[in-house]
DNA sequence: CCTTCACATTGACAAACGTCAATGTAGCCA
DNA sequence: TGGCTACATTGACGTTTGTCAATGTGAAGG
């Protein structure tokens, strides 16, 4: 009989279901482009900060900056407002808190 | 000129080598199946719970959960401990602790 | 309109990933 | 020694991913 059969578990684990929610959220830091860009955007505080100023500091194209904006904006890390031309990015707290709790346990 | 070039940030970003380091203990749970997988074992408390005992929950093949056991000991999230034949797998805290750290700013 | 600027989308490609069947390895016990 | 058990490794496969060049879109200014 295996080991742990009969020990008893703190609480119940997490669901399959469970997990495919939130691996995604975890599956946004996992780049190290991506994950630079999401702390650039945080370091940018309430107001944002606009892509244009993104390419650079990451040393990515346009293109891949802008590929990776969208990963996280559809992740529910970061949130887009546009001001005419530009667009401002900024941190959405609450996907954020939930990866903390789970971490936390 | 660019909209935020006069900005002032918070502190400095983190750097390339930084999130090359980060980003791996993060990729670590970005899979379903590896998050359920470390959910698993730290639910299992500090005695750890025997590698045979999570095949079956994870509805995974024997060599499917290994690699996975691997992935996340190499990344320093889970640690192994050998008993005969057996192989119990605890929590190692402090990756944890660093992505947590993160996460919070 | 026409142009310019900021950003998004498409298409392509190499690299990395998750998975399992088959096989290998190491420890226990008779 | 031989066999059984728990776990690791290998090899192969289809899928996903990060990246950029090229192109598209939409807003502002003349």
């Amino acid at each position: 009989m295996s080991p742990t059969t009969r020990l008893r578990m703190n609480s119940r684990p997490i669901t399959a279901a469970t997990a495919s929610r939130l691996a995604p959220a975890f599956a946004c830091l996992a780049d190290a482009t991506r994950l630079r860009l999401f702390d650039l955007v945080r370091r940018s505080g309430p107001g944002g900060i606009c892509s244009c100023d993104l390419t650079e500091p990451l040393d990515r194209s346009q293109p891949t900056v802008s590929h990776h904006l969208k990963v996280l904006r559809e992740a529910g890390l970061v949130e887009a407002r546009r001001d005419g031309n530009w667009v401002w990015y900024s941190v959405s707290p609450e996907t954020i808190a939930t990866m903390e709790r789970f971490l936390r346990g």
